[in-house]
Order: C-alpha cells, then structure tokens, then sequence
DNA sequence: GGAAGGGCTTACCAAAAAGTAGGCGCTGCT
DNA sequence: AGCAGCGCCTACTTTTTGGTAAGCCCTTCC
C-alpha cells in the first residue's frame, strides 16, 4: 500500500486514476486538451448534460490537484479561462489515446465518426 | 451524440471512458495486463480492499464488454482463469501509460515505487 | 469427518456521486 | 428600465456505486 497525501494506494495505477475520476472530469481534460483554452460556459456547452453544480465542483477539484488553472481575465464583470497545466498536459498521451480507441471502437460497430462529425451534437 | 447500443455519448472520448467506468475495473485490466492469466482469488488478492460482490460483478461486466474472457479449467471443482481478450489489450497503452505516470507522480512527490516496492503491501 | 480453499451469490445497508432548481452579483445591450 | 449572459453557489433529492456479511457447492487435505 502506497500513502501519499494522507490516503493509501493499492499501486501506481490506482494514483493516477485518483485523479480522473469522476464522470466529467476526463472529458473536461479532453476539451481543454483540444481547445487549449477556454470559459467556463464554453466548456460547459461542450459538455451537453453536465449540471452547474457538478461542473464547477470538478474544476475545482482539478484546480486543487493542478490539472488545470484558472485565469481570470476581468474581475469587474467575471471572465475566467481555463487552461491545462504542465501536469494536466502530461497527461495528453492518455487523452489522445481515449480519442483514438474510442473512434476506433465505433468504426468496428460501423460508425465513422470522423467522417459523420457533422451529423452529431 | 453519438449513438451505440441504445445509449448515447458525447463524444468518442466518452466511449471509451464507459468500459472502464468503476473503481476497480481498470486496476483489474492492469493486473491481467501484467499477469496473463489469472484466477478468481488471485486476482482479489491483490486488489486488497476489494470487496466479492464488487469483484464479481466487474469481472462480469468487463466480460460482458469483451474485454476479458473467463475460461473453465475445471467444473467439477469449479476452477476459472481470467484473460485479457483481443480487444482488452488493445488497452495496454493506457494501462502502461497510467502505470509509469503513476510512477513518475510518486516520484516528484518523494517516493520512489520501483526502489522501495518492497516496503509496500 | 471436519476444516480450508476456490468461486461465487444474495439480501441488505451506506456512502458517494450526480442531478434539480433556484438564486446572486455584475455588466452590456436595447 | 429590463432582460440576457457570464460565472458561479446552495439546499435538497435521487441515483449509482460500493461495502458487509452471510451462505452455498464442491473438493482436497489432514
């Protein structure tokens, strides 16, 4: 068992995936992975049934294991962008591959996604 | 949205993540990544904190999914062997990637996994 | 013949995660 | 003046997920 930060670990894998889960939380990597940055309502009208609540709760916590970071661009009237942060961005290759496997996968079920973007969403 | 099977995703991404949904299910593919083959027991005991109820039913989820396959040694007294199939190590890439960036996190945060796994379980 | 393992199942309960619905301060547009 | 949009927060409910504990069949070992 590995302790870290006052809680334990079966191994090196269940580290990392301490860090993703959460149903929203890959997917929020994803897009600012993708769009490099972005607001708060961009993200959350990517994120088509994602509630206010769960969305902020799980910036927050990506903020806090520094996933990502928050610039706020104007205080007056509150404008914020989100952006990866190295660590968050260290973790492109797994985004990249979820991407991929997944195309791959719908393809093998006769789905062509790249192909039929346009008739999505 | 992206239809499959009745149910919907927002995007390939969101695919993927719905086969490795669970708080087990990946640290259960990464054992038989690493393993091969192994039994019903041996893998529970090296999940510890696992529980047989959880561990029954993601390993029949994950077989449902295809992603691992349950052979019958023997019936009379009932000796099973779980594997990775085709498609479940067509996941190695992640599962290796979590695993060394699981390794290097633990590392910039003082422990160092692969010197001391000794100390560990 | 009794205990110990393997490979589960079941009924029940607890905790964690997510969803609902509303509200709030601020500003810019009309 | 009033409404829309941004970026949230909060109280509450529901759903989902996981854990507890017990039991069962079968067999091998002592």
């Amino acid at each position: 068992m590995i302790k870290l930060h006052n809680k334990t670990y079966t191994c090196p894998v269940d580290v990392s995936l301490s860090f993703i889960r959460g149903k929203w939380k890959v997917l929020i990597l994803f897009h600012l992975y993708y769009f490099q940055k972005r607001s708060y309502s961009e993200i959350r009208d990517n994120l088509p049934g994602i509630s206010e609540k769960v969305l902020a709760q799980q910036l927050k916590e990506l903020e806090r294991d520094r996933m990502i970071h928050k610039t706020t661009r104007s205080s007056k009237p509150l404008r914020v962008e989100y952006a990866l942060t190295d660590l968050g961005r260290s973790l492109s290759p797994m985004l990249e591959f979820l991407s991929q496997w997944g195309i791959g996968y719908l393809k093998t079920n006769g789905i062509d996604y790249l192909q039929d973007q346009h008739l999505y969403k």
